[in-house]
DNA sequence: GTATGTTTGAAACGTATGTTTTGAACACAG
DNA sequence: CTGTGTTCAAAACATACGTTTCAAACATAC
């Protein structure tokens, strides 16, 4: 990382800095300055700060939907059955695995995510439903032959619910790992955590649909 | 509202721009200009803009707990039995009914809270959870009689779990909706979606816990 | 080696923010 | 009335931000 160019140290740079801080709270001159690099350098390489966000997701999340899209079609082909534990297994197992030189990467991932959609005006949110919807359906397709019983509304929401409780609960493990430390004394990685999500999510995707 | 004194002026203006726009992107001069006092009132009565912050959690907050334990002691009173659906129940109940002249209350109380919980660095949570971390306890021992066949550590995550479904749909309604009424053509209101919530809560809270 | 297009560096610009200051307006007790 | 403490209004202050500018450095092709 230290050799890279300027570009991809502004994008190391700002990925950490945005997951800690949030977008709004992190300034250029924060960023270029631990970049080592001027601070012109963003406007002229990404044209302005707003660019520079969507640049930041548009480098995680399209090698993500790309190997979440490959995992499906691997499902298809091998006739893997559609059930809750094995599709939202594939998300997290995607989300922990996709740099596993890296662990600390799943945390910033969902930080991400989190800022993104906690986002006032959510034109972030829109930007990633736009670019990144097609494998979101997609994932929700097989949630629905997973669960028929439940209509499908309903499982958009349930998949909303599910959404928050992920990206929510990871986005601020920091503070509740301290609350956790404090009442039970006890440290919690984040896959620990995503190991105590899935039965919870898919006790709720599957939970009775009420008349 | 109109001839509310400043401060509660200020306090109404600030309590709808925060949960509409967050906290760092709602200038004093917007609340004030807004609220129709002057500038120099906010740092005059509340001392600083952070202190503002606090104050309308305050005042959000304070009801709310005050109201949730004396519905909590109702419960022990009259021997109500501890279920997941009559626990959950409580409080959605409460979060909904605190103002019912003003629905539109609601939405801001869990936006507020999205924007208080995905605070960068946590102090607003920790505050929280200092200050209203009694009857939140409480709350999940409640929850705890309900299934006791989870592990309280387990327990601890899954409430954290809900409070991230709940807060992170809520808050983010307005994109959902339209995302919803796109997909489905369909209106839906809060209270739709907390009627969709405690089935779905309840299932992940009850759910089978892996060895 | 010179010319051309790209990237960097240092400085400045314009603007918006939170905060502070100063004095006037006001309420009310002596 | 007079005096005193509180509230309000207008202006200024200091600072931080995103962005722009412009010349120097660099790379690459001719």
């Amino acid at each position: 990382m230290a050799q890279a160019g300027t570009v991809d140290r502004i994008l190391d740079t700002a990925e950490v800095l945005f997951a800690q801080k949030g977008f709004a709270e992190t300034s250029l001159r924060a960023i270029t300055s631990k970049a080592g690099v001027n601070l012109a350098a963003v406007n002229y390489h990404f044209g302005s700060k707003e660019a520079l966000i969507q640049a930041v997701f548009e480098r995680f999340l399209t090698p993500f939907s790309a190997a979440l899209g490959a995992k499906l079609d691997e499902m298809e082909a091998t006739g893997t059955p559609d059930t809750p534990e094995n599709v939202l297994g594939i998300v997290f197992r995607l989300a922990l695995g996709t740099h596993p030189e890296d662990p600390q990467r799943a945390a910033i991932f969902f930080r991400l995510s989190g800022q993104a959609y906690s986002q006032p005006q959510g034109h972030l949110r829109d930007y990633l439903h736009t670019h990144y919807g097609a494998v979101f359906r997609r994932l929700q397709e097989h949630l629905q032959r997973a669960v028929p019983s439940v209509p499908p509304m309903e499982l958009f929401w349930r998949v909303q619910f599910s959404l928050g409780a992920v990206i929510f609960t990871l986005s601020g493990m920091q503070s509740l790992q301290a609350i956790s430390k404090a009442d039970f004394n006890l440290d919690v990685s984040t896959a620990d955590i995503t190991r105590r999500l899935l039965p919870f999510l898919v006790g709720g995707i599957q939970a009775d649909v009420p008349e």
